[in-house]
DNA sequence: AATTAATTGTTGCTTTTGCAACTTTTATCG
DNA sequence: CGATAAAAGTTGCAAAAGCAACAATTAATT
């Protein structure tokens, strides 16, 4: 049940009791459904307990942009956005959420602190975990042609992946918002690419030849 | 000494035990010294205590791109990066911090607890500020043409100082870095701004017409 | 105050990218 | 299983952006 990384080190009896001393609830949600809108200015700590949500932003013109995907062991917070943005929390499937105020998780009683004590520090390495994801995006759109931000994405992957043989973790048409270039014009240099003999792919199938 | 959000709230006394507690020490750094090599990879926790610093990246090529400005009161250590890359923190004037052992930080023995909560809750508050202004340059970044990457660069800035005249904090060739931009493609596109009303500007010194 | 360095501003040309409008292939669902 | 939807793959054309090479200001330094 809560076998990730926020609660690694944790006795679940523990757990239980931390959960409890925060007056946390938990919360189902159905695909596509609204978790939390208004990101910014909540001031409860969740956690999702199964499922996926995206952390979306609507544009003015209608067009939406998937900020940060969350899964299994993910949390989320006022932390999650910026302060002007409508950031909605949306449901991308079958989702269980908990969550208790934030302050909760701040102001230790003087019980369960050993546990207390490593919770936070698992939510710590949470939030430098998401900080080092972020520079990572940052500095892949930091490169100039769509050439490059994708070699330096495959670069990440194969890392992460500990193989020259990677498989992008979600469809192209995803990758292209996450690179933030158009689909068709990073299909054009993913072809290129193969004609340049620096990968060889066939869909999210891709293989550095580098 | 302390005035800084790193330690609002805590009484400057309970500051000097928690920092004796944690076997802190200081170190003066001359301006463009190295701080820290090896940055995804240390396990002690740093604050700035006067003067300025940078997280620099060394790309193969020779060139290198700071990551990230640090100023007095802000906090680095292993999450400041992502894991492979060769980050350096480098004094960009004489700078000097205090350090400590991360883990000191998170296990609380059961002394000045109270103060060590609101510790915690700062560096809590600092990188959820950090993971905001991340969030804040990915905005900006996912934008497609450099005209929308102003714009919404320009609506940031006038929200934070809380007008329509804005003023941009560093000069605009670090603009354009910070967009991810040419300078020059920058420089022709403030133009059109300029004539299409929608700004009028003048070096960094910029008016919101919209 | 004079010189040097840094920043700002400009422009023609070339390359890259986005857009739109398709076809083909692969998944999904009643 | 067949229908419908989603994803992948293509292409021509127009718009945007990068590059390079300057000139003009403004700031810094001796």
């Amino acid at each position: 049940m809560y076998d990730f990384p926020l609660f690694v080190g944790i006795e679940e009896a523990d757990i239980k009791k931390l959960l409890s001393e925060f007056n946390a609830y938990n919360m189902k949600y159905k695909k596509d459904a609204t978790i939390l809108s208004n990101v910014s200015r909540t001031s409860q700590f969740y956690i999702i307990l199964s499922g996926k949500a995206n952390v979306t932003r609507y544009n003015f013109n209608g067009t939406k942009t998937i900020m940060e995907k969350l899964d299994k062991g993910d949390i989320f917070g006022s932390f999650s956005g910026t302060s002007d943005d409508d950031l909605y929390v949306i449901a991308s499937e079958d989702t269980e959420i908990i969550t208790f105020e934030y302050n909760k998780l701040i102001n230790r009683s003087g019980r369960n602190i050993e546990a207390h004590n490593k919770l936070i520090d698992n939510v710590l390495n949470k939030l430098a975990d998401k900080l080092t994801s972020y520079n990572e995006r940052i500095e892949i759109l930091t490169e100039k042609t769509i050439r490059d931000k994708l070699l330096k994405y495959f670069n990440y992957l194969s890392k992460k992946q500990i193989t020259k043989n990677i498989i992008i973790p979600f469809t192209l048409s995803d990758l292209s918002d996450y690179l933030a270039v158009d689909r068709s014009a990073m299909m054009r240099e993913l072809k290129n690419l193969n004609e340049d003999s620096l990968i060889s792919s066939k869909g999210r199938y891709i293989n550095i030849k580098y």
